[in-house]
DNA sequence: CCTTATACTGAACGCACCGTACGATAAAGG
DNA sequence: CCTTTATCGTACGGTGCGTTCAGTATAAGG
């Protein structure tokens, strides 16, 4: 549902162009000047919009940085497309997010979110609902559908897995103690799939 | 190094009571009225210190977040003890952090101080050295010695490794998309260890 | 053209908290 | 007593928050 197609609205219709002003400017504040910098009334004047029209659509810094993520990568990580085997599938979507956040703005985007999920439960919901439910279903779909064809353990604890494929990138990202490499990806995949358990030879390409 | 039994400091001594008061009216305010009531005014007024003693010890409420941690969660974690195995050290040590972020002040204030860190990469560095670097080399070193023994595989990533068994734990308590549950802990070090693939047939208890 | 409905502007406001400064008082040692 | 350091209490300018309001712009319907 929605208004595509229906009756156009009666008044004066919404300006695009300070949407996507407002999303940028913060994007370009967030990037330049840290966090510190994204301020409502820095938002607002980089923009060169008024005060009045971001509180319109936006009740919160933290729901302009939400906006400001799907504005800025949403396409980035459409559709990572592996090469059908298991593992590769789950390194693609797993590369996908660390390129993200390496390569793009969606790195500090999401780490000013989770900062402000923090505070606000809303944003928090928010968060959870737009950008780590979609990605956290596409994997676990991978792994439900692994488990029931018996190529993986049928007491697997699927969101549980789901947390060690995707989990260590958020954690580098926010903590910072370790690099987003390239290799990370299919690292954590082999780990998980494979296991850390020496001794047992590996089942080759089985999968 | 430190005054320990040294001559003692020559002009009035620094109050232990502030401090102690400091640190819990931030601890208190912040399980009472969320991340939000905690202001340098509010814990100063909780506290019943000037705000200028706050301001003289710590430079940020996230350096006072810091150190609340420590004053408040820094015994439930001192020795985890497993059983002597890998698999229950190491459950042992995630264990722990897991029953300190849902039942003590731990939780809401790892979750805080993070928060904090996003913005200040003074805080951030504090975070990693005192809290989360101890913890990793602790369970560094169970899978480094693990490897050097042949009971795991020579080509561990084990900071990847490490990260895919604590990563989680931080996970769940920032985003809050699933609970802490008691089983969290020996899942993520058995799926880890043994791997998800099936048909293998369980080393039994050869770890 | 006029009315209605909605959106944007620009300025102002009270508020809370920040971080700093100052002088006064308190508690230790020389 | 003097020096040194901590704490207190208060006050101050600054900044961002979130709201308000009157004015102007841009659309559709009558």
């Amino acid at each position: 549902m929605g208004e595509t197609g229906g009756p156009r609205a009666r008044g004066r219709p919404r300006s695009e162009r300070a949407r996507a002003a407002v999303l940028d400017a913060a994007t370009g504040l967030l990037v330049s000047g840290g966090v510190q910098a994204v301020t409502m009334e820095a938002i607002a004047a980089r923009a060169r919009v008024s005060k009045s029209t971001v509180y319109k659509w936006w009740p919160t810094r933290g729901h302009v940085m939400l906006d400001s993520l799907a504005h800025a990568a949403g396409d980035a990580l459409a559709a990572p497309a592996g090469d059908g085997s298991l593992a590769g599938d789950l390194a693609a979507e797993v590369g996908a997010l660390v390129r993200a956040f390496r390569d793009t703005a969606a790195g500090p985007l999401v780490a000013d979110i989770v900062a402000a999920a923090q505070a606000d439960p809303d944003v928090r919901a928010a968060l959870d609902e737009r950008w780590v439910r979609p990605r956290r279903a596409a994997c676990a779909r991978l792994l439900d559908d692994a488990v029931a064809r018996g190529v993986l353990r049928p007491d697997t604890d699927v969101p549980a897995a789901v947390d060690q494929l995707f989990a260590p990138v958020y954690h580098r990202l926010l903590f910072g103690h370790a690099a987003l490499a390239d290799g990370l990806a299919p690292t954590l995949v082999r780990q998980l799939l494979d296991g850390l358990g020496a001794g047992r030879g590996r089942p080759d390409e089985d999968r």
